[in-house]
DNA sequence: ATGGTAGGGGGCCTA
């Protein structure tokens, strides 16, 4: 089974590119992100035209995440734990099961400027999907946590590390946290199988950053022991980032057996 | 020091 995660910058913006990746790279599964549009204004029918079934957790204009399948989705679960207690009203998870996998598509705060509020919550995120990690963990069933994590793990993630190393993405905080949720017992798939640095899913629309390779590695797909144990490949698929209206970001996968 | 780009929505905010 191929699970793909995919930040598309607006769905509705992205739905020729999208659908025209889907024919080619044809996964089972997509994690996709900053959908930014509400659940009826999803492109569900082009994309259920397209042999995908949909799950949905839009809002209006800002972040929004959903899960595409070829298999049935069940058991969809909409926000993370906490989210009524902290007042947070952003759609930015989405978690279902699928053939037996149950797979998230997380929309991690940017936290952009840091320090500052934006920060704050970030990091208050961050500690929210450790501790649901943790109850996942207990359930010893495989699953794969996918998306934009807002994180470069390490400066090898990073073109120009130094002038980056304030950032949300880059600060120490992020990185803490993310090596947290990691160290909980999670295999990173992309860094397991490429050791090699400069390997990015992010590159800004401003200053020519694709043309120049001055990008980020910011999309993660962690999974599971019991998913890991499953892992025969992972890779990013640059080729979307070289289109015509073609998102910031560019999709990254795995082959569980 | 500034503005560079893209998207949504509505006359700026987020990234």
């Amino acid at each position: 089974m191929r699970i793909a995660t995919f930040n598309v910058n607006s769905v509705r913006a992205r739905l020729p590119n999208l659908l025209e990746w889907l024919g080619s790279a044809a996964p089972d599964v997509v994690l996709l992100q900053e959908i930014k549009c509400q659940d009826e204004q999803f492109p569900a029918l082009e994309l259920e035209a397209a042999g995908y079934h949909v799950a949905v957790h839009g809002q209006k204009s800002y972040n929004g995440v959903a899960i595409l399948s070829r298999a049935a989705i069940e058991d969809v679960r909409r926000g993370l734990p906490g989210a009524e207690s902290e007042g947070d009203e952003q759609a930015r998870y989405i978690e279902a099961t699928i053939g037996g996998i149950r797979v998230a598509s997380l929309y991690l705060p940017n936290g952009n400027p840091a320090p500052g509020e934006k920060f704050d919550y970030k990091l208050r995120w961050m500690r929210r999907l450790i501790d649901h990690a943790r109850t996942l963990l207990a359930t010893q069933t495989p699953f794969v946590l996918g998306g934009d994590y807002n994180v470069c793990p390490t400066d090898a993630d990073v073109y120009d590390p130094v002038n980056w190393q304030n950032d949300a993405l880059c600060r120490p905080e992020s990185r803490a946290l993310f090596r947290e949720l990691c160290h909980l017992g999670l295999t990173e798939a992309f860094r397991a199988l490429h050791p090699e640095p400069g390997r990015y899913t992010f590159w800004d629309y401003q200053g020519g950053a694709w043309q120049r390779g001055q990008g980020l590695r910011i999309d993660h797909l962690l999974l599971s022991p019991q998913a890991a144990d499953r892992l025969v490949a992972c890779d990013i698929d640059k080729e979307p980032r070289s289109r015509e209206k073609a998102s910031d970001h560019t999709p990254i996968w795995v082959e569980l057996s």
